[in-house]
DNA sequence: TGTACATCAGTGAACGCGCGTTCACTGATGTAC
DNA sequence: TGTACATCAGTGAACGCGCGTTCACTGATGTAC
């Protein structure tokens, strides 16, 4: 219970004596990152301003450069952390779905089924909608937190890849889909149903079209 | 030639002698909205100042509020232009398809093939684009811009629908799936797609995703 | 156990710059008589 | 055919406000001896 409660993000490489009660910067810090999330969903990073972060986590914006050395280091920083949660959300998913089931098939459908749920819960909260929106919206980001982003997309892309490559050797596909474009689809329909989601104020969009992804990925590889 | 050379876009409701030469302010204000369109595509529509619009349309900043109310009303000009050029767009595909094969089916792959073509050649040319990339990025604007775009995907999406209906009458579908949700998947892949392609530079993000919602519609429809 | 110093986690005031917006004014073109 | 006036399509200068950033300073907590 000492350890296992706190915070699920560890991002600054501090080591030292983990179970020692945190900072009072560290929690500061880790507000100002909760609500600039919170911000940068809903308007953007660039409509984010420093003020009314400050202003809702009960500091002066000083006390903000005091943490942050400018505004690109809190995306920085954001992006680090939520690239890193994202991970940690997909991978514990794929986990839970493998254990559920050996057959590769089946427990890529259950991961599908999971992820739909999550969806459905609380879209929002998804961290890949961080990091969607952050990449479709800023080109004034530098080269390294473009390349934490599209690595992270890029890692996630390679695993499904492998996850479909094993399906397909279990049961021969009915057509001749590259299996890049289908691990691709996981991407397009999150990010899509994000966009379908804004536009129509439909909360389930992303969790309707990932139940789609599942009947088509059922109806390709499972026998007639 | 005298008529049908001129530009596409006729925005103002002005009916008068449509063969004189068109004024100079229109053209003027044309430039300001096609600037503003790549510009809106590339960083979004609070990263883009009037400053440089006028800079490169070559005129001052005065003269842009001599053309449009405020900003706000730039933002209008803009989306009540791309609906209705994004409407024209899918319009003739849809026609063009429909003239290919009196099978609704038959005709659909077609029309989804000339849209993965379209989306190959130039995917930042597509009018869609900025419809979703405004409303994914400004929550600022008013109702009356938000009706405009919602109204816009809903109606292509029962348009998909009823087709995707007529198809599902003359070919019995293999699942239990909602033609929703499948016309939905177009307008998924498409936004989904465009995040894609930005986050890793891959303008052929689009057109396989498209394809590849061929191939599903396909083995979704075909009999076995 | 007390004192000296260092670090932590900020405060408060000021600065400067970009950017949207306004306002008075102006040369060129169009229209009425 | 010329004159008077109106509209078009802007110019140029100035303003104000938000917002990111800096800098000198400060109370509270931690550490060395």
């Amino acid at each position: 219970m000492a350890v296992s409660g706190q915070n699920l993000v560890k991002t600054a490489p501090e080591v030292q004596s983990p179970s020692r009660p945190r900072a009072k910067g560290e929690r500061t810090r880790d507000r100002i990152l909760d609500l600039a999330y919170d911000s940068v969903i809903r308007k953007g990073f660039a409509a984010t301003s420093i003020e009314e972060l400050v202003e809702a986590a009960g500091i002066t914006k000083s006390g903000f450069f005091y943490h942050f050395k400018d505004k690109t280091d809190l995306a920085r920083q954001l992006i680090a952390r939520y690239t890193t949660e994202n991970a940690r959300f997909l991978d514990d998913m794929a986990a839970r779905a493998r254990e559920l089931s050996d057959d590769p098939l089946h427990s890529f459908l259950i991961f599908l089924k999971l992820y739909a749920e999550a969806m459905e819960s609380v879209p929002d909260a998804h961290p890949g909608c961080f990091v969607a929106t952050v990449t479709f919206q800023d080109q004034s980001f530098d080269r390294e937190m473009r390349r934490l982003t599209v690595d992270s997309v890029i890692d996630w892309r390679e695993r499904f890849v492998g996850w479909l490559e094993e399906i397909a050797e279990a049961y021969p596909p009915r057509g001749k889909l590259a299996m890049t474009d289908l691990a691709d689809s996981i991407l397009t329909f999150t990010y899509g149903g994000m966009t379908l989601a804004k536009v129509l104020g439909d909360n389930r969009a992303i969790s309707r079209q990932a139940l789609m992804f599942r009947e088509t990925v059922r109806l390709y590889f499972q026998p007639n």
